[in-house]
DNA sequence: CGGGGGCTTGAGGCCACTCAACGATAGTGG
DNA sequence: CCACTATCGTTGAGTGGCCTCAAGCCCCCG
């Protein structure tokens, strides 16, 4: 394993109460907490679902691959997310840290033997589930019919609500994730911000152009035909 | 409504199983059934989810429409398959009767009733929500990163195991629908399967092209490159 | 300070789209 | 029973949006 354990002085903003639960409720649940390092994988596809996890900071990934190396990055996952979560036995997603990443975890198998009596607990399962659902159900639409520049608007507005609903964006993964999310590819993602950027809609602060955005969100949702 | 009652001679190939529970085993659920002509709309998008939905006999598909009229099918619901299943109150889809159409329904509200004192029942819930949830993540990675030739092979392997499993499918959604679903161009479909046809991997039986082939699964799978 | 990763930008190419024509079939109404 | 029309599918010709390939810059980091 490629993690380490973090101190416990680890930002705890959140906890596990989207399950209905937390340590200090339910003894018999060890929360844990991990870091992973920029780059390295959390789990594998196909992989055995030993834990679920809930991001504390930092920014996953989560994608499938085919043979030959084309990637579809299905969900970014932002503190608060919990992601991991199968109805099977199995993973069917690889994650990786898109940066340095804290996540907390809990042992699958302890979770199904509470779910077991615990009707609201699985009521929670549902609706996470359900949550899931209706993302990849938008992003077939994305990715199916609209145009590259529908869906970098879509994307930064998608961002934009999710990591601060402030306007300002800092945004941790590469042209190369973006595009490997939005089905596109790194070069149209460069292109597509620029034109934005020479439009007024987007303005890079930051000398590195890569991390931090100001967007007018009015202006976005017009490049992002909606339903 | 468009919707007319069904003679009760309708065939009841299966039951609610699935939810764990029969119009027998459970006299307050009332199972209705109904019919819907070809191209008739059973629920749109946003409107309040009343009932949840298994179809008979015939097809059904889930869309999502941008406001320029580009569409995206986001599953065919073929017999056996439950759909209108949603966590919130309203549907996030428009379905519609790609042919004449049974389907058994169910109320919602008593769906719900029961579901709060019956945790087989929410497992249940839980995992068609999941099978629905993993069905999206694949055509994420269909939508997004493969070709059409990979787009259409897949469908055919799809509709043949869901549909007859026998390497003899009658299709019954038109090429635009197709199209609609794999995120290309009824073009694009009719070349792909002329050229499937062309290699020997298809053939049409039926002087209408449209809707029995034959289809040699062996030789299909080279053409969808799997994970 | 050298190397690698990330980003941008330009030039050219290709896969899927657009536009168009045509044939076949089913449904409709006289 | 037969126009008449609408729907569906196929195929061809040409276009274009995004991809591919390449070069160069910046920044970080060993």
């Amino acid at each position: 394993m490629l993690t380490h354990l973090t101190p416990t002085s680890l930002p705890r903003p959140h906890s596990f109460s989207e399950f209905g639960m937390t340590a200090e409720s339910n003894p018999s649940i060890n929360l844990n907490e991990f870091t992973y390092r920029r780059g390295s994988e959390i789990y594998g596809e196909k992989e055995p679902a030993q834990y679920v996890y809930q991001v504390l900071s930092g920014t996953v990934r989560s994608y499938k691959l085919l043979s030959d190396g084309r990637r579809q990055i299905g969900a970014f996952h932002v503190p608060r997310d919990i992601f991991g979560l199968e109805n099977g036995g199995f993973h069917r997603f690889t994650t990786e840290a898109v940066v340095d990443t804290a996540v907390r975890l809990i042992k699958r198998e302890s979770l199904e033997a509470i779910a077991e009596n615990d009707g609201a607990l699985i009521k929670n399962l549902l609706f996470m589930t359900a949550t899931n659902l209706q993302h990849a159900e938008d992003h077939m639409l994305l990715l199916g019919r609209k145009t590259s520049m529908e869906r970098v608007a879509a994307f930064l507005i998608e961002m934009d609500r999710r990591l601060t609903a402030a306007g300002i964006l800092a945004l941790p993964m590469t042209r190369r994730d973006i595009a490997d999310y939005l089905g596109l590819t790194l070069e149209t993602i460069s292109r597509s911000l620029s034109y934005l950027r020479e439009l007024g809609v987007l303005r890079f602060i930051d000398n590195n152009q890569r991390h931090v955005v100001i967007m007018d969100r009015r202006q976005l949702v017009e490049f992002d035909r909606q339903t």
